[in-house]
Parts: C-alpha cells; sequence; structure tokens
DNA sequence: CAGTGGTCTAGACCACTTC
DNA sequence: AAGTGGTCTAGACCACTGG
C-alpha cells in the first residue's frame, strides 16, 4: 500500500488480493479477511476495503454472504467472460498453439449488412480482414473482420501485426474498448473459399458466427464473421447472467 | 425517497431512475442530473447517489465519463446478458408466443456426463426434465434439463408448471440463483427422436448447444442439452467483455 | 475557471450469522 | 454477545473536461 504510488489505494488492494488467490495462498472456497481486518492490516478506510472487494466481486473473484463472510470463487468462475470471447486464447487453453493468417486487409464499401451493423454515414468506409486461424498449424476457422473507417485508422496500419495477436487487444490499445458483444450462430455449408482454405469438405457442416462489438457507450466497433468447421472447433461462451 | 421505507435508499433511487430511462424522460446519450444535483434533490448523500449510479453503470443502464457526466446507454446495451440466456424471452423478443410440452419429468442416475458436470456425489441422483420448446406453436427447440437431486427438489414437485414458465426463474425462486454459464456450440444432425418431434427432415443439421449453469458460488445448478433445428432458429448470445 | 466524476476518510447504525 | 457484511452520512481533495 503505497500512497505516493499514482494508482489508487483501492486498487492496489485490489491487485494484492488478486494476486494471493491467483498464488493459491487462498483457497476457493475459503473466507478471505474480514473487511475490519483489512483496514487495520493496510490502514485504510472501509469505503476503500469495499470498493476495492465489490470490484473483485464483481469480477467473479469474491462472492459475499452477509452475516458469514467474504469467499474466494472457484476458478471456473473466476475465468470468466473475456478470455472465452477471444480465439487465440480459448486455442490457448486447450493446450494447442494459436497462429493464424491475414490473408486480405483493405477498404472497402462494405455490404448493406455490414454498413448497417458498424451504423457507417454514406462517405464512410469499412476496414476488411481477412484471416484463417489456426490451432497447432491447422486450421480451425476462416474469419472476416470489419471495423469502422476512418474511426478505427491505426487499426489498418497496425494490420500486419495480426499474424497471431488478439484483434479485440490492439483495439484496446487504439481506444476501440469492447464492452458489448452480440453473437448470432447457426448451422451451416462452408463457401467453396471457406471449404478450400479450411480443407474441409464442402457437404461438412460447421457454424457460422456472426458478432457486432459494441463500446461502452453502445457504438459498435466491429462486426465479424466466422466460419467454424464442425469437426475442428467446439464453440464455447461463457456469460454472467445478470441479476434482475 | 422514502426513509420509512425498508428498501434502501441507493436502491430506492435506483429504481426511481430506472423508470426515468424506460419511460424515455431519459434519451440514449443524454447526461442524467449531476451527482451533486442528484444529492440535492433526493436528500442524500454523496456515497448513496455513487452506489445507485455504479450499480446501474454495471447493469448496463448508465455509463460515465469523468469530467463530463453520466450518460444513459442505448437500449441494446441496456437490454444485455439475462434476458437472451432464456429461450423464452429471446422468442418473446422476436414478436412470437413462447410455448413448450412437458415430455418427461423424472429422477434419473444420469450418464457420466451429467454427473460430472453436476458433481454428484455416489448416492445423489438427478432431476430429468424433457421439453419441446415452441414459439407460435412451432416446435423450435428439443431441450433437456438435469439438476441435482436432492438440492433442487422444488423444481421437481413444481415440474408441471414448466408448461410455458422459465426454468431459470422457478430456479430462482427455490434458491438455485444462476450466475454463470458455460455454453458449448455444436453443428449437428438431430437424433431420430428429435427430427420426429420437430417435425423436420433427419438430414437438417442443426445446433446442439449444452450448458452447464453454475451459482455465484460455484457449484453447478444445472445442465442442459438443447438441439435447435438450423431452419427454425438462430441462435443469440449476448455478453459482456470483462475488463482487464 | 467552474463543473464533472474519481478517490478517500472516520465515523455511525443496522441486519444477519454463529455461539 | 460478538463478529460479519449492508447501508448511510458529511465532509475532503484530486483529475479531467469544457468554455
Amino acid at each position: 500500500m503505497e500512497r505516493s504510488n499514482p494508482l489508487p489505494l483501492y486498487y492496489q488492494l485490489k491487485e494484492v488480493l488478486k494476486q494471493q488467490i491467483r498464488a493459491g495462498h487462498l483457497a476457493p472456497h475459503t473466507a478471505i479477511p474480514s473487511e475490519p481486518e483489512l483496514v487495520a492490516r493496510y490502514r485504510v478506510s472501509r469505503a476503500t476495503v469495499r470498493q476495492a472487494l465489490t470490484e473483485l466481486v464483481h469480477e467473479g473473484l469474491l462472492y459475499r454472504q452477509h452475516g458469514k463472510g467474504t469467499f474466494v470463487c472457484e476458478p471456473r468462475v473466476q475465468q470468466t467472460l473475456s478470455e472465452l470471447t477471444s480465439l487465440s486464447e480459448d486455442i490457448r487453453r486447450r493446450g494447442k498453439r494459436p497462429g493464424g493468417l491475414l490473408l486480405v486487409s483493405e477498404l472497402v464499401r462494405g455490404s448493406e449488412t455490414v454498413r448497417e451493423r458498424l451504423r457507417l454515414l454514406d462517405e464512410e468506409q469499412a476496414i476488411r480482414l481477412v484471416r484463417v486461424r489456426t490451432a497447432d498449424e491447422v486450421p480451425i476457422a476462416y474469419e472476416v473482420d470489419y471495423l469502422p473507417y476512418p474511426r478505427a485508422t491505426g487499426i489498418y496500419q497496425r494490420a500486419r501485426e495480426l499474424g497471431e495477436g488478439s484483434l479485440y487487444s490492439m483495439m484496446a490499445s487504439e481506444g476501440l474498448t469492447p464492452y458489448i458483444a452480440e453473437q448470432n450462430v447457426k448451422a451451416a455449408l462452408p463457401s467453396a473459399r471457406e471449404a478450400e482454405l479450411l480443407r474441409i469438405p464442402p457437404d461438412e457442416p460447421g457454424l457460422r458466427v456472426t458478432c457486432t462489438t459494441f463500446d461502452q457507450t453502445g457504438s459498435p466497433i466491429a462486426y465479424s464473421e466466422v466460419f467454424y468447421p464442425g469437426s475442428r472447433y467446439e464453440y464455447m461462451v461463457t456469460l454472467r447472467v445478470a441479476k434482475s
């Protein structure tokens, strides 16, 4: 707890607790120190402690029980959301090595669907990225991404880095921070081109997933269409169920 | 703002703001009154105002911008998460009437997969519910749910009410509150029985979605397997992307 | 500069759990 | 009764935004 540190105290406390949990010093379903205890140990006010704990609860690391204490969540609850929305992370989680080949990076007008999803104005264009994603060198998905131009100019310039990097993290570093994703999943047959690039029979059904990503204000920042051949990849989604 | 009301002040304030947003008095992307303004108007402390606002931000109704103000989210961001995890809600959202037919409600030992997912102990059983879900009387999904027994005894007793009701809301009322859901989606062909009940050709591919639901502590409270024929239903998922 | 939200304090009282 | 988290107050100072 460094008061000279520019990072907020509640944030520092969060990091300390996260580390203790990740290091295994605090096992799942065991209680962490009580709030007054944390107040005394780290010399901060209770409000500060509660802000740290409340955020960790929202992030799925802790849960509270009135009158009993604050407990550590199971790893399954801890690893929620973001990791599984990224294909590369999911591949890594399954013990495989993610990779990718950027086939196309261009500016296009975009189909009506694309323009609608990205709410493009008349004069605006879309950046189109086409990739074949691989796991241990085996092609497992054909992905086409569209981003609004000129808003995502930085992405267009850095497209070459997308070999194995994550598009989402590059977007975040360009100020396009994903907040909500809407996904639509259908069973479908591959197009001729998809079958060829993924090296699958043209009659092997797979999943066609379209995904529109929005930032915190609800503005669309990306639209993607992905084909996953049925024999190569199982599509996983983890989501937190809202309260009310 | 009734101080005699047993409901907390921050909660009452949340409800007031929610109502104003839903009623359209506060349009998307417009600023709500500032925090000092709310303090004065509702005669509560700033901490109380901030607790209300922070929760509404987490619920996707508001977003904050440092130095500028607090703004109303777009409806698309507001209607996140829970509603779309419920098939009935999704059907309703598309302007169709949800329905369902409960085919089976029984106690079983369950396959290894089921027992593993629900972490059943040797002597424990599973409640098995089989349903055909409909939209405007058209069958759109074949769903098999498993719940831990005896933990979900109440569900077993109330199974008949599941005609059109939501299993999730019934679970919540029985103290089995869903918190996290893990879904796995595959393209697949229907079984003979599914094809017959859904009245689809046996070679029409669809989606096979398995879903394990956990409560806040990470204990599994339900496991389900659903088949959606490709021609009848598009599977939708909306999720919030985690920050870090 | 004034106004906004972001962080923080030092208290207080209450409701729930356990013994 | 003692300990836990849940709610609430009345202040304070800071960082960011806009004119």
